[in-house]
DNA sequence: ATTAGGG
DNA sequence: CCCTAAT
């Protein structure tokens, strides 16, 4: 048996490429995966999570960009004789299979582009990718989409396939300049390098012109018509093209080779058309999709290049805008809340405080098409955003810290800095680096490791130990939407309670300290915005809610029992104390009453101090 | 659209 | 939390 993947629709069939687009773009991944019936399934969330780890890691570990790469993942199969798996990832304009099998026919009209030539430069190149694939059980493999602005895939995920929107709008300015290729001969390398900066918009230490050369070529024409461009990963291996030996020696059973190559580099040259072949053969699961795929280029033509045309890679819209605006993430936002998912209700854009992490969010857009046969509804996600219940997570912590300990010192440190750390602990991050199911921290050495000899790529170990009811409970529990519900008198009613997590009434607090109380909105934006339940009212709510509670606490002498209900989540004395001197100073506006306890405060603007530890 | 309050 | 009045 065999696992395949197959990803379909990438701009190019570099994960590399992949990868830098996730972060340049929103990024739509279609996760499919055939089940041992042959079935296609729709890949699990956290299937989707896995391949984007592996993508993430493989950023990460930065390679040159721009050379090729191959991903391999070395999983344990048992040799039975499984059904084979697989999975396939389409990229938001291609329709799952279907789309495949259009491929071949529908672009009749390649390019002349060069192909993409990943082997060219890759064989240097290659990397390996660290991450993971799975177990073989039965679902692994995921597949990665082409990257497309979110908007398009919202908008219609055609557009790619009508090579008009896309490339008519902005991407080609360069064009002009250059006037195809022939200019491109002249030119040294290093202003081939720049030139493919201007069309890609991002750096390229590469120097090989050739590979500039029609890159660049690419880009420019690309535009015209989309890119499909086929990862096949056969077992665990993903290879490029060209790597036939690797394939062949697949046959063992253990470890398996997952070659994944682009559809163009099938077509490619010469030696190609057994390579497909022999692909083919090694996937036997597969075969559709291989076939398609040498379908598709059919012409070449002047191109210097020699092979086939290769699938252009057509910038996605989303890079357009950015070259063209330079901005990055209003579009990520719109998305994400046309998605309804409103990681982050506010830009926040006044707010330096964590752009960054609005920007990881906000760039990543996951829609998994649920129907079989890419004609079902897309399910869009915001990927890496797991929330669990916060509260829980942190209780869990906090049995091991002593509260009080534990939050004084947060709150010593910087407001912002603080809340954010409690709210990594809690496990509401969005960090990838943060907790991360533990399938994807510790994956199981596979017996497989031992086959990897083959190749020089590094491998990439996904862990698919993941099991259903866990996944299940990881679905419901990702639910931060507002659910809300209708009510008898007609209104909408959140369905959940929420209750407040410890490191959100630390955020309150803080905000209030910063803000000011009464600044809902402002904390809303500024402190909150990763919480996006959670309205301003609700601040407000709270913040009435920790004031009694503040008082309540006061009276040292007696009832406190009945009177003081016990709130779901103690709050900290040192934070409810807290709570009341803010409440104080707002309320005490009048500097002339500092006293020493206050002194601190006197100023709104006042960022926590930290003197006086016996205040908190 | 945001706030303050009552329920 | 929801709802509403007042800004």
């Amino acid at each position: 048996m065999e696992t395949v993947v197959d990803i379909v629709g990438n701009e190019e069939a570099r994960v590399q490429d992949i990868t830098l687009q996730k972060t340049a773009d929103p990024v739509v991944y279609q996760l499919v995966r055939v089940d041992d019936n042959g079935e296609l399934v729709p890949a699990t969330d956290d299937e989707v999570m896995a391949v984007e780890d592996l993508l993430e890691d493989d950023n990460s570990k930065g390679g040159t960009p721009d050379t090729g790469r191959t991903l391999e993942c070395s999983t344990s199969y048992g040799c039975g004789p499984c059904g084979s798996d697989k999975v396939q990832f389409n990229g938001s304009e291609g329709q799952s299979q279907v789309e495949e099998l259009e491929v071949g026919p529908e672009k009749p009209r390649m390019p002349p582009n060069p192909a993409m030539d990943f082997v060219e430069t890759d064989s240097q190149h290659e990397e390996r990718i660290p991450s993971l694939i799975p177990n073989a059980s039965d679902d692994s493999v995921c597949q990665f989409g082409s990257p497309e602005g979110c908007s398009k895939l919202l908008g219609g995920t055609d557009e790619s396939k009508t090579s008009t929107s896309a490339t008519g709008t902005g991407l080609k300015p360069d064009f002009s300049l250059l006037n195809g290729e022939i200019q491109l001969d002249i030119l040294s390398v290093k202003d081939l390098q720049e030139t493919f900066k201007a069309t890609f918009g991002r750096e390229t230490s590469v120097k090989d012109k050739q590979w500039l050369k029609r890159r660049i070529i690419m880009g420019l024409t690309n535009s015209c018509d989309f890119s499909t461009t086929t990862f096949v990963i056969i077992d665990n291996r993903v290879v490029k093209k060209g790597r036939e030996e690797t394939c062949k020696t697949a046959d063992c059973p253990v470890l398996v080779d997952c070659v994944v190559r682009s559809a163009m580099e099938s077509h490619e040259g010469p030696s190609t058309s057994h390579d497909k072949h022999e692909t083919h053969a090694i996937a036997n699961g597969m075969q559709i999709r291989s076939s398609t795929f040498q379908e598709n280029c059919g012409s070449k033509d002047a191109d210097t290049e020699q092979r086939p045309a290769k699938r252009v890679r057509k910038p996605t819209k989303r890079y357009i805008e950015e070259l063209s605006e330079g901005e990055s993430r209003d579009s990520g936002d719109k998305i994400v809340s046309l998605v309804k998912h409103p990681a982050n209700d506010q830009p926040s854009a006044k707010v330096c405080a964590r752009p960054v992490q609005d920007f990881e969010l906000d760039g990543r857009c996951l829609t998994r098409k649920d129907s079989l046969g890419g004609s079902g509804i897309q399910v869009p996600y915001v990927s890496r955003i797991r929330r669990s219940r916060p509260r829980e997570n942190f209780m869990t912590l906090m049995k091991f810290q002593p509260s009080d300990m534990e939050i004084s010192s947060v709150l010593e440190k910087d407001g912002v800095e603080s809340s954010e750390q409690l709210d990594k602990e809690s496990g509401n991050e969005v960090l990838k680096n943060s907790l991360s199911p533990r399938w994807i921290q510790e994956p199981p050495v596979a017996s497989t490791e031992r086959c990897q000899p083959y190749t020089e790529k590094k491998t990439i170990q996904l862990e698919k130990e993941v099991k259903p009811k866990y996944l299940e409970s990881y679905k419901t529990s990702s639910d931060d939407e507002v659910a809300t519900v209708p009510t008898a008198n007609g209104g909408m009613r959140r369905k959940h309670h929420r209750p407040w997590s410890l490191s959100e009434v630390v955020k309150l607090v803080e905000g209030v300290a910063k803000y000011g109380a009464g600044r809902w909105s402002e904390i809303k934006r500024l402190a909150f915005a990763s919480y996006s339940y959670r309205t301003s009212v609700d601040l407000k709510d709270k913040w009435r809610n920790l004031l009694r509670a503040s008082l309540a606490e006061l009276p040292t002498g007696n009832g406190m029992p009945s009177s003081r209900k016990q709130a779901s989540v103690p709050i900290p004395a040192p934070i409810l104390s807290r709570v009341r001197e803010l409440a104080d100073i707002q309320t005490q506006v009048p500097p002339s009453f500092s006293s020493g306890r206050l002194a601190g405060f006197n100023d709104s603007n006042n960022t926590v101090h930290e003197t006086s530890p016996g205040f908190l």
